[in-house]
DNA sequence: CTATAATTTTCAGCTTAACTTAATATCGCT
DNA sequence: AGCGATATTAAGTTAAGCTGAAAATTATAG
């Protein structure tokens, strides 16, 4: 049976021209390329150089030659690129994150790991976390960055932040200029917009005021334009809320465990692929302290 | 190094989905299998299959078989056409015949051959034995088909058959009805139409005949024509007449030695290729006697 | 045309990758 | 939990393929 190391070692020798060269070239000592030659020209039954000198070939040696040396060359090449695809050196990644995590921290994440992955592509969408886990789950995405439920099983969760929760109110709302941390009695009158993020607090008297509000703004953006018009206040995780505006501000509730938590969630009836892991490594060690 | 023969393995496994199947198919134990597919996840540095079952791959390991079927695939198609070359199963053949044997014999003798060798492809011309001489020294041809010449040195040649040359008239032409080997002096006041091969016959009587001669025809179809329409006699070996024509004879000459000798030549100086080879064997074993 | 150098081949013995067998562990299923 | 099927581990064996020295061949030079 021929094997490619033999075909390898006769594309070293016709390529040299001898056999002591491509020892060399081989790493071998000249008998065992000779054998090899020999076993070779057995196997075909056919000889492959003319006459002893190595240094040209019969019409059936340089017919082989040029085959095998084709070969050889794809045959490295595949090597190359699957020890390129096993150390991340290219492959795809398929993402989906809530809004928030995408506007305020993807793009950071993204800069940092396509500098680092030139040859990675990174596929991203944000939808609600629910929507996420089941793309998870139906092998849609390969990493969802969500806020973690329980229920679903078919997934690892690593909690990367803990968000607190707080009023977002225009600045010149009355309720900015009150020094201490609030409470739902304070909001109680207010013309509230509801959110996606308000059902994560369990508290009954803010589900109250979240069940009568007569607004409910799912984008983020959209939400955000209405309070710096002073449409009404909302509740909103602080991250979410961009620092730099100069109408909105986050002011702090008296409430503990008002927090939302926000984790990367991976399948686990399945694993990663080696880019998707480098992508899950990069965004955890951002959040690791 | 990760060797062919290791993907053929993981590739069996893949597609079988699992180690026990592989191992039925390639004629090994299963803990051979086992083994051979562990070493190529350490090669990697990534697992190449879900869990312990084999039956789902890792998205690494599924590029990997992806690449590596491919690989595989044309490998042992590669080495399937270097056997078929090796053992006749395909390849080319440049020939050159002089006229006189590519009309008479070639035909008989190619579609033999292309029978027997459904993919090799064969490529006739015609020449002199001259001109084929220079052709196979130049390397534009594998084999001719020649009037011997000692002089040519880098060729091999075995002879095929030897021809007596005669005379070839009309069957009504008054020498037809001479119940002798016919002289050189029986043929002098004749109409003689020359041709290519006259100059073989070194007979002195018989070159003034030539030179004397008005009429030259070097194609021998239309020097037969002429032939049967009774416009002259001519010289020609006997193999170049016809025997099925009506008004064709051919009668022997009374001097020995003038035969013209057919003879097969090979190039030394390099060997042929196996389709070569495999069609000087049939035109050598047709004439071997 | 012989002598010498270079190269290749042969042969015996050795190395080691890769196989087998048997025991052990793990997985999937009732 | 326990059984059957499947996979892994470990120890020992096989054989492909390597090495090194000697012989043979081929090339080069005197």
């Amino acid at each position: 049976m021929i094997k490619q190391e033999h075909l390898r070692c006769f594309v070293a020798v016709a390529e040299l021209g001898s056999i002591s060269a491509a020892a060399k070239r081989l790493f071998r000592s000249p008998s065992a390329i000779s054998m090899t030659t020999t076993n070779l020209e057995n196997e075909f039954g056919q000889p492959l150089f003319e006459s002893d000198s190595k240094s040209r070939l019969t019409p059936f040696g340089a017919y082989v030659f040029e085959v095998a040396s084709e070969q050889i060359k794809r045959y490295d090449i595949s090597i190359t690129s699957m020890h390129a695809y096993a150390s991340n050196g290219f492959g795809c990644v398929d993402i989906a994150a809530v809004p928030s995590f995408a506007t305020c921290y993807l793009p950071g994440l993204l800069t940092e790991f396509i500098t680092s992955h030139p040859n990675i592509t990174v596929s991203i969408r944000d939808d609600s976390s629910t929507h996420i886990y089941s793309l998870i789950e139906k092998g849609d995405i390969d990493i969802g960055i969500v806020s973690p439920r329980e229920e679903f099983m078919a997934v690892k969760c690593q909690n990367l932040l803990t968000d607190p929760i707080g009023v977002v109110c225009n600045r010149s709302h009355p309720l900015a200029s009150i020094n201490r941390p609030l409470t739902w009695s304070d909001i109680r009158h207010e013309t509230f917009i509801a959110n996606g993020t308000c059902k994560h607090i369990q508290a009954e008297t803010f589900q109250a005021i979240v069940d009568s509000a007569q607004i409910n703004v799912q984008n983020t953006t959209s939400l955000l334009a209405m309070i710096a018009e002073g449409v009404g206040i909302t509740t909103l995780p602080r991250l979410a809320v961009p620092t730099d505006r100069e109408n909105v501000v986050f002011l702090a509730l008296k409430y503990k465990d008002l927090d939302r938590t926000i984790g990367i969630i991976t399948p686990t009836d399945r694993s990663l692929s080696p880019a998707a892991t480098a992508f899950v490594e990069t965004v955890v060690k951002r959040f690791d302290n």
